[in-house]
DNA sequence: TTGAAAGCGCTACCAA
DNA sequence: TTGGTAGCGCTTTCAA
């Protein structure tokens, strides 16, 4: 059986209080009792339990993390970082991918509520605004990573996603595209919206048109959704010379269904991925994309749940808002017909 | 603040014994008191929490999972899987990316023991074998995946990585490499030096040599790692046809290094991958690997852990060893010289 | 300095 | 059927 601070007190001729003092390394304590007390904890491999603890009122030491897709490699990385930011303070990490999928959101919500975890990590859509609300007013400190929270006020780190859109759009415009696609991900996803809206703006500033039946919304088959969208795309009259996706995983799909049809990217279809997965350094060719910081936007999005940070102005939530980068590969090229 | 059962308790003129009661379907109450009781349950949006009731001794409804890395694709898909199953059964899943050192796996082992999580899945290499000896007495039920525990009688979930390895060998025999290498992980790993010696075992038996020399080990930056020594076995004057990669990552950072020194795959060099990840589906070319079927693996080890599985002789640990696959793309052919 | 004791929220046993 | 109550393992006053 597992060792109690019970066994440790009787074994060192202490109380219990005692014990937890040098646990906590507070209170006054002779050298000696501490010295004894600690070499028994050692002798009965004493560790003390966090499920008691915590109900004392201390922490669980326990993080929730909700993403769509933990095996996506996007939140992987993610899932990554937050990690080892957590572990950096102490915290596990708990793994919820939700699919995008409101029942799951929920699910997962109150479970981690149950929990008492020290905070929660939102990177995943969600219409049920009511649960945060319900969260927030047994306090448990929430904080949104690569995602908008509309309507709540909560810690953010985002990478822009709207001018992430407008550089991929401002890259394919300079190497002369004029008919453009967009692959999207569920009109949930508002990262995906904010994107092609970015995209959007500058196609049109540019004088040029991002007409709807061009833009495909995708579901949670990312690969194979993409892949289908895309053959759709190519049997277009006015078949487009360049595709935007909304994350690199549409853009491995839209490069299978150009593979699959003989079309040859770059030349005849150009692809711009989203994320800069370690997928985009291995496709065939790499893939032209547009990155964001994970590994600081974890570190940043854990410091911020955990108040780690340089306090704000109280009642004002921090937001932290990253500079996504363009990373030009060899999918992208000047359309054939120029 | 977080509603507790003695609001509840007050609110609905009740014993607390009750509410406990209609918690956990247990006991006699007549409908009415339970239907009330519920309707004040939900009114002050009251869930039990978790953490006191895993103090009287029930569970803690959370696994941990051991693996190396989860942004390594092939962990992450078993991560995946593995809580997938975990919540059927209403688990969570606290991830722990070891990068195999022993300090880490050392640090989470006991912060899951601390937790007293209600199993821990291993996915990792590790050399502390005493650990796991106190979990066990802390009575923590283990089980492993993707890997064996020699040394201790766990439950285990692997594929045949012996003969994986040898299937490998077979593929590229059969294509009529004579000089081939591989590329492994640490030696800690053992999934690894299993592969290599099926790998060794077939060549062997076929008359071949695989000389030291031809046989590297990597680091943890797998991709990277892997390209630096595929450049140094393709400088190497006898420089081999073929090379077997111990997984996908390692794979690629040959393929990488095959690139930069304008040697063309398969055509002069023939790689062959282990897992079968997304990544293989999308490299240039796509890479021919050896499969391990994740999710199978993922559910199994989830229903061991909570021996949901019909129980086993008693004393006696389930073993469960799947075949893996041989999946043939376009990144191994014949060598030129033939 | 030290320790007795009152919780933390919930379960389960036992008496009413 | 119901409710009082003794823990679960630990933290934290508050006296001694």
């Amino acid at each position: 059986m597992k060792a109690t601070i019970y066994d440790v007190a009787r074994e060192a001729g202490v109380s219990i209080a005692a014990v937890s003092q040098v646990i906590n390394g507070k209170g006054k304590i002779s050298e000696e009792r501490r010295a004894s007390i600690i070499s028994v904890m050692e002798q009965l491999n004493y560790k003390p339990s966090l499920i008691a603890s915590a109900l004392t009122g201390k922490k669980t030491y326990t993080l929730g993390l909700l993403i769509p897709d933990i095996s996506n490699p996007f939140f992987a990385e993610i899932a990554r970082a937050v990690e080892d930011q957590g572990d950096v303070h102490g915290y596990s990490l708990v793994i919820c991918s939700t699919d995008n999928k409101d029942e799951r959101v929920e699910r997962y919500l109150t479970l981690l509520g149950q929990k008492s975890v020290d905070g929660i990590i939102i990177g995943t859509g969600m219409d049920s605004g009511e649960l945060l609300d319900l969260l927030l007013k047994k306090s448990i400190p929430l904080a949104v990573i690569a995602r908008e929270m509309p309507g709540h006020d909560l810690a953010t780190v985002v990478v822009d996603d709207y001018e992430g859109g407008r550089m991929a759009a401002r890259h394919l415009l300079g190497l002369g595209h004029t008919r453009m696609a967009v692959l999207a991900e569920h009109r949930k996803v508002i990262s995906s919206r904010e994107r092609i809206r970015g995209f959007q703006d500058e196609v049109v500033e540019a004088g040029l048109q991002l007409p709807e039946y061009m833009v495909k919304m995708n579901g949670r088959d990312l690969v194979n959704d993409g892949r289908r969208s895309a053959s759709e795309l190519l049997r277009y009259a006015d078949r487009p010379t360049a595709v935007f996706c909304c994350n690199d995983l549409l853009a491995i799909g839209a490069l299978q269904a150009a593979k699959e049809m003989g079309v040859r990217v770059p030349e005849e279809l150009s692809i711009v991925g989203f994320d800069n997965t370690i997928l985009a350094t291995v496709t065939d060719p790499p893939l032209t994309t547009v990155s964001q910081p994970t590994e600081q936007m974890g570190q940043l999005v854990v410091d911020l749940v955990l108040s780690k940070n340089d306090a704000a102005k109280p009642g004002e939530s921090k937001r932290v808002m990253l500079k996504p980068e363009l990373v030009v590969r060899q999918s992208t090229g000047k359309p054939i017909s120029i």
